[in-house]
DNA sequence: TACTATGTATAACC
DNA sequence: GGTTATACATAGTA
């Protein structure tokens, strides 16, 4: 149990000397491109920073897997994720994967509720989507690298033969349609 | 503008029934999972919707391109992306592993901006086609070991993309068939 | 960059 | 799902 009500001001109270002009802080903005540039630089770097943090924070409170890329418009690349980028990024290609691959599926089959799975996840993750290391790859001792070996080479051969699959997959629908309307 | 003292403790307003206790409303949080499955819950709506809200508004903002994927703890998929999920994230995909092989046309959309680039990626330019293994991997000394491993991730990024790339096409020439450009 | 007034997101409650 | 009090993010300024 903790004290729930320990809030402390950090830096608000000041004692009223070197005031500002009263009208000055923040106004409300219209939520269109920023024509300034400067000004679209720096509020491009006070939005992001603030939606890395809130999106941190909802992977913390929920447990739930994010990535969030973000390229600047000068192209620069940022981004974050839990457990990783790469790995939500594979998780949403495999869903893409999987939603094409029937079109015709019922479109909720996984909404069971009524599961509290616990604990935390062991800093290497096993299994078909959850690995992911943090640690240097020198640390690891040769059961966990022969695993992370043979976890990539399951993925090389899965992808693989995803590929081919949707080669085929796209043939076949492709050739559906034109037999229809066209 | 408002008030901030306008409001009695119960003279002149609703007599009882509008009126909470004093101590209610937000209070601050510690950033850590949620235990309670229905708090849990309710979090996770309410802050990922502001946080789909907040990426919209950087977006428009900054012309920024963002995609940001959010799998709750019950595996369901949220995602936005501006110009799209797809784009950002193959942008992403071609961006680390941009030393190998890309059979596809990269896009080279420079702005006027010019600025000096900085940071340099220092991606792990590993193997090249050509690896195998048939000794034990207990045999491989670590230098082999890792550059196995760098070729190994390096392939899967490129499948991965590759994967990617088949679904964009694929969707391409199915919304033309179709006769729409969605 | 740092600060502050103010808009906004959201925790607790209905 | 709605409301309110409050914590937090951030537009404008220095």
């Amino acid at each position: 149990m903790q004290t729930p009500c320990n809030k402390e001001e950090g830096s608000s109270m000041q004692p009223s000397s070197s005031r500002r002009p009263k009208g000055t802080g923040r106004k409300k903005i219209e939520i269109k491109r920023i024509e300034n540039k400067f000004g679209r630089k720096v509020t491009f770097s006070k939005r992001r920073k603030g939606l890395f943090k809130k999106t941190e924070e909802l992977c913390r409170l929920t447990d739930a897997e994010i990535a969030i890329i973000v390229f600047s418009n000068k192209g620069r690349l940022f981004s974050y994720g839990y457990p990783s980028v790469e790995h939500v990024v594979n998780r949403f290609l495999d869903e893409q994967c999987d939603d094409q691959s029937d079109p015709f599926s019922p479109e909720e089959v996984l909404e069971e509720e009524e599961e509290e799975e616990e604990e935390e996840e062991p800093l290497v993750g096993g299994g078909e989507e959850g690995y992911w290391f943090e640690e240097s790859i020198d640390d690891l001792d040769s059961d966990k690298f022969e695993e992370y070996l043979c976890y990539l080479e399951c993925l090389r051969k899965n992808l693989v033969l995803r590929v081919e699959e949707l080669i085929m997959r796209r043939t076949t629908e492709i050739d559906f349609l034109e037999g229809f309307g066209n």
